[in-house]
DNA sequence: TTGTATGCGTTATCAA
DNA sequence: TTGATAACGCATACAA
């Protein structure tokens, strides 16, 4: 590894010169540009970003923290902030939080100082908590909470993707919608829950259909995986509840609904329509393949580093946060519409 | 942030002596100590990592280079190899190669210098790029590949696993096995199919059942997914070949495979079995849920972490590479052992 | 336009 | 057992 030094000896100038060349800063002659150009060529010189940093305590490295990683939108999101870091040319160090405030908290007070910036989907952190880490590191939320702390956020359009999947089910005749996810909790880290609910309810109100408590159905956690997604459509069925549509407020939710309804022995979509959010692989590869929302994962990754761009540069205003809520993609597929069958077609 | 500096004036002491106590090193009287010790506290001193990395050359940082994260097999790998480096008091820093040669270079190259250690599952790169790649920085691959450089590895029990797969099938009864997911091409980055097809062509053995040139069915792609999966089972289909099992080289071939066998009417397990590799949830989620090998993730996760270790330490050989096989676990489910259906269950 | 001196926070060397 | 001094590689302030 040559150093600063080793090119200006080679270059005959001083370091300092070299400096100038390397950041591009004013005040070189062309003729010195050159010789040190070709001095760091000959030697392949690659600034220590180590040095660099002690001197100016500015990194190219973003935290990304995440609850977990073995999970599709958190394995999906982190891809697409990887590559969209790059673009921007900076590094990310990703950590795993297990979406515990301690967790959380202890990340940021570890590596927090020596980040440049801070992309964190929070979970059980507080407002406080919040205000705390964003006065740390310049930071960026992706998450469906709000929080009341001057942080920026990028979040999903929860509300209206659930809503036009209502407005999608009932153009298609579907009168009775039921809802699977519903959290009364009013707990603020069961955000998603809540704005799911809000959008059935707004979809509903759009199509000019009753709102019906029983078509309300809670899955009593918020693991929303398949199994419970099958329990909670089991239980409609087992209280005699109609309903001619389901649905999911996730596509995990929306694929145990899926099996539950056939293994009752009722068509999809035909007798019932099933329809999910999150827009995950095994929507499209289930059979039948689910409707589902997209949520603009690769949007959502790109507003975020913009927004912490800003903040890290400065350019972002100091006292509040701001919010980007990302497009969603309603994808119809056969779990609403019917159609050929079959993903597998060669 | 307060430094030694201050520590020192608080403790009366000079920094190099903070210093000895923050190390651990010998030679600091228990008087001494516990003045330090206080003061540290008091301040809540934290040494900068960035300050030490340029003093030591050191890095408490190992690279995680995958081609993908978004895809099951790596996040769930990502995700425990982050957990097991935190035990080991080491930061993580994610990079996607996308499995381009180039791209795993250029992080080596751009990298390497300011990582205490790699872990890294190549793709793209040749023996002699593996040896350039080892001689930058201590290197563990998790790869099937072997390569032909003094580099440690850990591997999938790929032969072993299917082999396995393949008794099982055989001591139900089943004698008419198709492999699925062949590659006869000898590519060295289509190392797993061929391992994998050793272990088949070897449960063949085992069982005395014959090798039926009929029965291997390639997929024609290294993209193991349900499409490619469900493509070959209708091939075999069609082309009147008869056959009463499958095994799938990976869980996504086999999940198509499940869903063109039962799209040809075909009873799973009754009149065909089917079995895959890597154990993802959905093989779990699967209806019939999917009999598969289970890799031993967190086994290959932790193993590669002990490896570096010793690679980082110097207390590993230095002219040979070291080759761990991971222990696999036979997941047997319904779609091998029929049962009572459903994963459903309360 | 270019160079010198200094310091970022830590550890290594060597002397006390 | 302890401390003074220098150095890691770079960038900043200031001088020439």
């Amino acid at each position: 590894m040559s150093t600063m030094h080793d090119v200006a000896l080679r270059a005959g100038v001083s370091p300092k010169t070299v400096s100038r060349v390397v950041n591009g800063e004013p005040g070189v002659s062309e003729r010195t540009r050159e010789k040190v150009t070709a001095a760091i060529a000959e030697l392949d010189f690659r600034p220590n970003p180590v040095a660099r940093n002690l001197r100016t305590g500015r990194t190219g490295l973003v935290g990304l923290a995440l609850p977990h990683l073995a999970q599709p939108y958190f394995s999906s999101l982190a891809e697409a902030i990887m590559r969209e870091a790059e673009r921007h040319d900076l590094t990310v160090l990703t950590e795993l939080t297990g979406g515990d405030a301690e967790a959380e908290l202890a990340l940021v007070r570890e590596h927090g100082p020596y980040l440049g910036g801070l992309l964190m989907y929070p979970v059980g952190l507080s407002d406080a908590q919040a205000r705390t880490v964003a006065r740390t590191v310049p930071t960026v939320f992706m998450s469906e909470r709000a929080y009341d702390a001057p942080v920026d956020r990028v979040a999903m359009a929860n509300r209206e993707g659930v809503r036009a999947m209502v407005a999608h089910m009932a153009s298609l005749g579907y009168t009775r919608i039921a809802a699977l996810g519903a959290d009364h909790s009013g707990l603020p880290e069961r955000a998603s829950a809540h704005l799911r609910l809000e959008g059935y309810r707004d979809g509903l109100r759009d199509a000019g259909l009753p709102w019906l408590p029983e078509l309300v159905c809670e899955v009593g956690t918020p693991d929303w995986d398949r199994r419970h997604g099958a329990a909670g459509v089991r239980r409609l069925i087992e209280a005699g509840v109609r309903f001619d549509a389901v649905v999911g407020f996730a596509d995990a939710l929306a694929l145990g609904a899926l099996y539950a309804v056939r293994e009752a022995g009722l068509r999809v979509p035909a007798e019932v329509a099933v329809a999910g959010f999150d827009d995950l692989d095994d929507a499209r590869y289930a059979s039948p393949s689910l409707t589902s929302v997209a949520p603009g994962t690769a949007q959502i990754a790109r507003e975020a580093l913009v927004l912490l761009n800003d903040r890290m540069n400065g350019t972002a205003p100091q006292d509040t946060g701001r919010l980007i809520v990302a497009d969603f993609e309603l994808t119809v597929r056969e779990s609403t519409l019917g159609g050929m069958g079959g993903w597998g077609g060669a």
